[in-house]
DNA sequence: CGGCATCCGGGAAGATACTG
DNA sequence: CAGTATCTTCCCGGATGCCG
């Protein structure tokens, strides 16, 4: 207690290991190898959370790793820690606009391992994390051909604005929801198997899934996401040495 | 010994932490997430390797870390292990077609690292680091606006031809440059701070790199590659909830 | 309750030595 | 050269408790 200096210090000092190597890649695993550091990240990336969000949000994460990964980020620079001002006062951490710049990792990384023969798409999901599969998944062929605002809401009162343009996908969190076509509502899980999965009317018939607004513009949107096929793993590459 | 079978099946069980989220990142992590694996990957991606050469590639790490990852990696159809026909008879390590598909996960990593406030250019760096690194950074918008074929060559005879045209880069690994227009020799640290560094001839007047061929070329080469601009880790990203 | 420290058990990483 | 065996160290994850 009296000694508060020296342990921030040895606490900072105390450097992950490291691999010794010029190249970017692993440097950026220094910075975001360790368990769950990137999936923290991945939470921040729609915006501002709470210690008690995140620790929610990712289960099987407890609190003292929560900590020391939170402590690591931000002495890297990818998160800081700010204080609302009065009278919400509560400390939030977000990520800096560096920190922003790492949502093509999270992208390309997911990309690829949904093509894996041993991913499981049914498993828990968290709320931010299908609003990223959307974004990911958007960029193929198959474009909207219409404008809309979706709304998205999850079981605990948090909202979710999808605007879609012909060429583009906007995704950010949201108090109320002004301006949404079709608003779907459910538990994200529910939502991951609608897009991915059984489909609107089945996740609506089980009761997970909840629409209120246009049926035609959900069910539109609904189908533009598709996961990647799995990749063949015995086919081998020709012409490399 | 009389075990083998049950051995291996505990082996094949016996599997990584997982992080019982649907999200493809996490199951990406799962997959390339563990220390070393990743970097592993990235040594494979030129060609396949051999235990020893990835041994010596990867300063730091041990046998048995790189036996294990090998293992989980072939296991989850990233890697398959060859044994290369007699004479040689010798068995090497090579991706599979979709463990080549990794390679924008490892660049997307890379391009966001260097930009870090605490990577450091001047560490130790492998040949097929700076190989890939040629093909992350070719992107940006500097066009080379000539045509020409590049040789590398390691300290230890390994070598590498990069064929330039206006609009695209590639490497591969030969046994001889047939057609180079110029060749580089050296470590591959001296190659980085030839591009990224010092240049060219800081590089030769040290006698760290030896060049054969078009003094011209080479110049032009080397100056097509740059390093992103470091991060501003203080400004704050506006209009986030 | 949110944030953080402490203690503990299990397991992964690292170093070294050893074997075919 | 290609791993295996062993030992030590340290990280991860869970539980608990302190303090605002």
């Amino acid at each position: 207690m009296l000694d508060m200096t020296t342990m921030k210090l040895e606490k900072i000092t105390e450097r992950a290991r490291r691999y010794d190597d010029a190249c970017g890649t692993a440097h950026g695993l220094e910075l975001l190898g360790e368990r769950w550091a990137l999936l923290i990240v991945r939470e921040l990336m729609l915006g501002p959370r709470r210690f008690g969000d995140l620790r929610s949000d990712l289960r099987g994460l407890s609190a003292n790793v929560l900590t020391q990964r939170l402590e690591t980020l931000e002495a890297a620079g990818v998160v800081r820690r700010r204080k609302l001002p009065p009278p919400a006062s509560v400390q939030v951490y977000e990520l800096t606009e560096w920190g922003y710049e790492a949502e093509p990792v999270i992208q390309t990384l997911g990309r690829w391992a949904a093509r894996s023969p041993g991913h499981d798409p049914q498993l828990p999901i968290s709320a931010v994390s299908i609003m990223l599969s959307f974004r990911t998944m958007f960029a193929p062929d198959r474009r909207p051909g219409f404008d809309a605002i979706i709304g998205y809401q999850t079981g605990d009162e948090r909202r979710f604005r999808i605007a879609l343009s012909s060429d583009t996908l906007m995704v950010r969190r949201v108090e109320t929801f002004e301006d949404a076509d079709a608003i779907l509502i459910g538990p994200p899980q529910a939502l991951a198997a609608a897009a991915y999965g059984p489909g609107l009317q089945a996740l609506e018939e089980q009761g997970m899934l909840r629409l209120q607004g246009s049926r035609d513009i959900a069910t539109r949107f609904l189908a533009l996401f598709e996961l990647p096929p799995k990749a063949d793993i015995e086919t081998r590459v020709p012409g490399l040495t």
